[in-house]
DNA sequence: ATGACGGCTATCAGCCGA
């Protein structure tokens, strides 16, 4: 299987060129966060005209996220169990969900398409909130891998942290005043980790950006930040083969601020239309 | 060249993003 996660920043508004690179890169499953529209709004027929299937969790023009795979998405599920809501006016427990996590199951595999919170700033209510749904996230995994250890588990998706500093580039980007960079949204995301799984890439590709802001020039000096992963249980992390960040996506005309990041992953071994050889 | 932000809508201004 070949997976990939993408923060679109709006899915109307580039459908050719995702679908063009699913299609040109092979990919089976495209995790996609910030589509930026209800599933009504969802180009489908695009995606289904190059033979995928999309499941999309969107409530308004913000947030939104789904998938796209070629094999048939199967147990579909919005939000994860604990997820936080958020809405000014509102505080913890009565604010709405947005529309940030969205899962299937595919080949076997639970993957989850996730847009974390930005946070916004230090001291707003939006990083209290970013801070809580990292906890749920670590939560839902804990408990998931507890009662299914062997379970193929897959959090994919835009993690709004530079979890190490060579993963900030962005001069714009300082400690101690900046999200995305701080101790305490560093400690939640590595508690993932604590919680059973791993950066997948990482190994793999120890270096390089995931995002660049559109302002001052960020791409062309390559001061980005690394914030989308592929964290994946035991059972994900020893099937992944490979992996690539799709560094060409942030050229030419209209493109997202992110680009994709790619594992191959080979989980099912039934599927390998080339018998094996023992000797 | 990878070139100075770009989505969205209650649209031509303001919000959001990282």
């Amino acid at each position: 299987m070949r997976l990939a996660t993408w923060n679109v920043n709006s899915i109307r508004a580039r459908v050719d060129r995702i679908v063009s690179f699913a299609e040109r890169e092979h990919i089976d499953v495209l995790a996609m966060q910030e589509i930026k529209c209800k599933p009504e709004q969802f180009p489908y027929a695009r995606f289904e005209e190059a033979g995928y299937h999309v499941e999309a969790h969107g409530l308004d023009q913000w947030n939104g996220v789904a998938i796209a795979s070629r094999e048939p998405l199967e147990d579909v599920q919005y939000s994860f169990p604990g997820m936080p809501g958020f809405k000014k006016g509102h505080t913890g427990d009565d604010a709405p969900l947005e529309a940030r996590a969205i899962s299937a199951l595919v080949d076997g595999v639970r993957v989850w398409s996730l847009y974390v919170p930005n946070g916004r700033g230090l001291d707003d209510p939006h990083f209290a909130y970013k801070l809580r749904f990292f906890e749920a996230l670590r939560g839902y995994t804990a408990s998931t891998l507890a009662g299914d250890p062997d379970l193929p588990l897959a959090l994919v998706g835009d993690f709004n942290v530079a979890p190490f500093d060579s993963d900030n580039g962005d001069p714009s980007i300082v400690e101690g005043v900046s999200t995305h960079v701080s101790p305490a949204e560093r400690a939640a995301f590595h508690a993932l980790e604590e919680a059973g799984l791993q950066d997948v890439v990482r190994p793999l590709i120890p270096t390089g950006y995931t995002y660049w802001d559109y302002k001052q020039l960020r791409f062309p000096r390559d001061e980005g930040l690394r914030i989308d992963f592929v964290l994946g249980s035991r059972a994900f992390a020893d099937a992944v083969a490979g992996a690539s960040i799709a560094r060409e996506e942030r050229k030419g005309d209209g493109p997202s601020d992110h680009v994709p990041v790619v594992v191959d992953v080979d989980l099912s071994p039934e599927d390998d239309d080339v018998p094996m050889i023992f000797g």
